[in-house]
DNA sequence: ATTGTAATCAACATACCGGTTGATCAACTG
DNA sequence: CAGTTGATCAACCGGTATGTTGATTACAAT
């Protein structure tokens, strides 16, 4: 079981509920009970999905009274696409067979991933 | 566990030995055998992995004598990187505003669960 | 035909995931 | 104070993920 950074982020994403909370929550903070409602789970799913999200740190969370609002915070998100950026050539474009074996072998003599 | 698209493709890059043996690919197709070689694990353990890959549709394999050699298809990376874009605005740039929220946040932090 | 090689299949162990319900904690309200 | 609200904790369940070993298939080479 994975414990990078980048396994725990991809992770957390690999959940359709948890990418709804993160797209309500890129419209401003919200409560435990908000991020529910639209969801057809108890209180307790939800709350457990926050804390993966929590977890990962895509999300922060205060405390206001008994409330403990959850805000977005991005920033894992950039290792993510950094990573899939390397990809780009064999996601993107116009990209025949040939065209993308020359850039493999190009690829092959300067290594860099990682 | 989810059957969509975007979450298949996640959970595949969610694990370090998977991206890893995206990232062999990379440079050009490759065998079982040749994948395998870098893992302190079985090869049937690899296999399975490959299997993963294979489902996500981020990995074709072909048949050469009892060899099946694997090549990356960085298509499904697409749907991803397009998800993440739209948190752009989240993880790039001029935050100042929301970083020393979620500052503010932070050190109001008040438990300590696990 | 026998042997060797590449890979998968099958069965199994272990652990984690995503959900449930019930109890509890913490803070506000009357 | 008692009661309500917001959220977490704890225990549990079923399904699935990741790894193991051993058997088996498919093809090649001698």
């Amino acid at each position: 079981m994975p414990t990078d950074e980048l396994s725990t982020t991809f992770a957390a994403l690999a959940d359709p509920t948890r990418r709804a909370m993160l797209e309500r929550l890129a419209g401003g903070e919200a409560t435990v009970g908000e991020l529910a409602a639209p969801f057809p789970m108890s209180l307790q799913a939800v709350s457990k999905h926050l804390q993966v999200l929590e977890r990962a740190g895509l999300v922060v969370r205060g405390r206001e009274a008994q409330r403990r609002p959850s805000q977005l915070d991005g920033r894992p998100l950039k290792a993510a696409v950094d990573w899939l950026e390397e990809y780009r050539a064999f996601y993107e474009g116009r990209l025949d067979r040939l065209e993308r074996h020359l850039r493999e072998i190009q690829s092959q003599k300067g290594d860099s991933h990682a």
